[in-house]
DNA sequence: GTGAAAGCGCTAACAA
DNA sequence: TTGTTAGCGCTTTCAC
């Protein structure tokens, strides 16, 4: 590889200037600097970041560690972190981590050896535990939050969402409501929790903790859950579900056309987070969206910012969500009210 | 941050000795070795591999670059990769290029500074161009080929895969048949091309160009394409489509559903690539199923093990695909043989 | 089996 | 404005 003293010799002067007219343009004279920038063309010459890295122990990488790459949500987290990053010509140590705090263990450990500038997180449960390795990192928790202090975040309006969700499907009728939530360790599954709760409260409907099923976000949970709520006894069944988050929403649909019923006549549903799925499946379903790309670019941003020290953004953001009526959701109807027909074929 | 130096002093050695208690324990009496790593232990030391790679001239780290992270046949491939990658103990720096070669371009030039061992790449078209950069460098590329020499590939069969779809759709008695293919400057796309000649042709069926469509991968490419083949004059119009790519299945779909016509009654549709939306869209899509995860798994194996010399995979390796019959294809029907009432709702 | 010394490629005092 | 020097944290000769 061709390094700096190459091009020091090439253009007739110290390394230290060839160094400079890099990283310091202004501080060497133009013709100088003009005769460096050619020997650099000439020779095809690139600063060895590693080499610059060392010395100046900072080394423009950040680490983003996401639980699930599968998950369109955090693929598209990824994609919005990866633009903002490679605008400010940050390149980024990817890990997943499968909800696995293990997992997210040993990615947090092998990215601090690679002396990153910063951190994108998403966190599983255990991260406020795992993230005491990266002492004096600065974090940006993406989604959810550890609740690690210190730790800068980008989350959405989880209980305004869930209340808005929860509140169509009131004013739609509904009074037996059930919520497939994540688990409650999580963040954003707690809040999302809460605004149900909020709206149930708002209403004048009583809580019933037989209504609400924890689940691990991924869409065998969300079909476990659903399949166990519909299989309720008729006056306790909900008419209506609001699931926690994309893939779990995914799985109740898929047990709802297992059982042979059908939306949004025999069971409402709304999903948290919108995806092409949602948008594309039939019916098409009702959710609460979240500005997923964005909130990915954002925590990039704000990481980037802080480093530079202009802390042009504050600490902890929250980012509105939007309410999408499309075709899950519906005033109570047959299923709810008795036995019909199709519920026969359902018991399978 | 603790250095070898603190764990020398702690220990009662010199750094060279602590060096090579973890680097190689064998050439270190057992006594020492333990004193060392108890020094380790207690200080917490662990190893700065920016200061190591800069040393050893080579950094345990890879470089993966996947053209739409988006795209969930590429979320899986990354997740591969990665898996294989963290399995033995490599760090991932992540690209996206959204099919740009400018943005593989800036990724290559980027990666390069930080002296990755070996580089994973879903080539763009001009990635032969942009390779060029990357001398010495080895490659595995994954799904496609850019034809660059000496570059590792691992990529399914498929022309294969291409002729057993249209071959399922010529026994169900189809004749014309549309294609939508990706960009002919990509590989995947010239091979899953050449596989719907070969089937024609073993067939009898004459190749006809205005069946034949190109896109540029993306769900809207396959959209506006379905929408063109299917707004052919009847008796050009073919009664089946076999789509190249996942996203442009999806897209394909919904055209098709946008002229309200009945999947597989008024058309059969085949997809390359399966997904959980073709699994669980209604109907349910046949396609020709990758091993997807085992592609990025095994690309990063064959990569990591010719770093090693132990060269035990070959350099370019072919996996076979699955043919998925479900319900999207259909003898050929109602919409083939002459304008029904659906039609004229079709024709907005 | 261990230590001393050199140096990977770069940057940043400090001097001139 | 430029050059000299030292050193980031590590590994690896080369001695002993």
């Amino acid at each position: 590889m061709v390094s700096l003293d190459d091009v020091a010799k090439r253009a007739q002067v110290s390394p230290s200037t060839v160094s400079r007219a890099l990283s310091h343009p202004e501080m060497v004279a133009k013709a100088t600097r003009e005769r460096i920038l050619q020997a650099v063309e000439e020779l095809g010459y690139q600063p060895n970041q590693v080499a610059r890295s060392l010395r100046k122990r900072s080394s423009r990488t950040l680490g983003l560690i996401i639980t699930d790459i599968l998950n369109p949500f955090h693929a598209t987290l990824a994609k919005g972190v990866q633009d903002a990053a490679e605008k400010h010509d940050y390149t980024v140590f990817f890990f997943n981590t499968d909800e696995e705090p293990e997992k997210e263990r040993r990615a947090l450990y092998s990215l601090r050896g690679h002396l990153p500038q910063g951190l994108l997180i998403v966190p599983t449960a255990k991260a406020r535990e795992n993230l005491k390795l990266m002492k004096n990192l600065p974090i940006v928790e993406l989604d959810r939050s550890s609740g690690t202090p210190g730790v800068r975040t980008v989350m959405v309006d989880n209980i305004g969402g869930a209340r808005k969700a929860v509140q169509h499907l009131i004013e739609l009728g509904h009074q037996r409501i059930g919520m497939i939530v994540g688990r409650l360790d999580i963040s954003t599954a707690v809040e999302r929790h809460q605004g149900y709760r909020e709206a149930l409260a708002a209403a004048g409907i009583p809580y019933c903790e037989t209504l609400v099923l924890p689940g691990n976000h991924r869409e065998e949970d969300g079909r476990k859950a659903a399949l166990a709520l519909l299989s309720l006894p008729p006056e306790e069944r909900p008419t209506a579900l609001f699931v926690g988050n994309n893939e779990m929403t995914i799985g109740a649909v898929l047990a709802i056309r297992e059982l042979g019923l059908r939306i949004p006549e025999d069971i409402s549903i709304v999903g948290f987070d919108d995806s092409r799925w949602a948008a594309t499946t039939h019916p098409a379903l009702t959710v609460v969206a979240q500005p997923t790309y964005e909130l990915g670019y954002l925590a990039c941003e704000s990481l980037i910012s802080s480093l530079s020290q202009e802390t042009s953004l504050p600490p902890n953001i929250r980012l509105e969500v939007s309410f999408i009526v499309r075709e899950s959701t519906a005033p109570p109807g047959g299923f709810s009210n008795g036995l019909k027909g199709k519920r026969r074929k359902a018991a399978k």
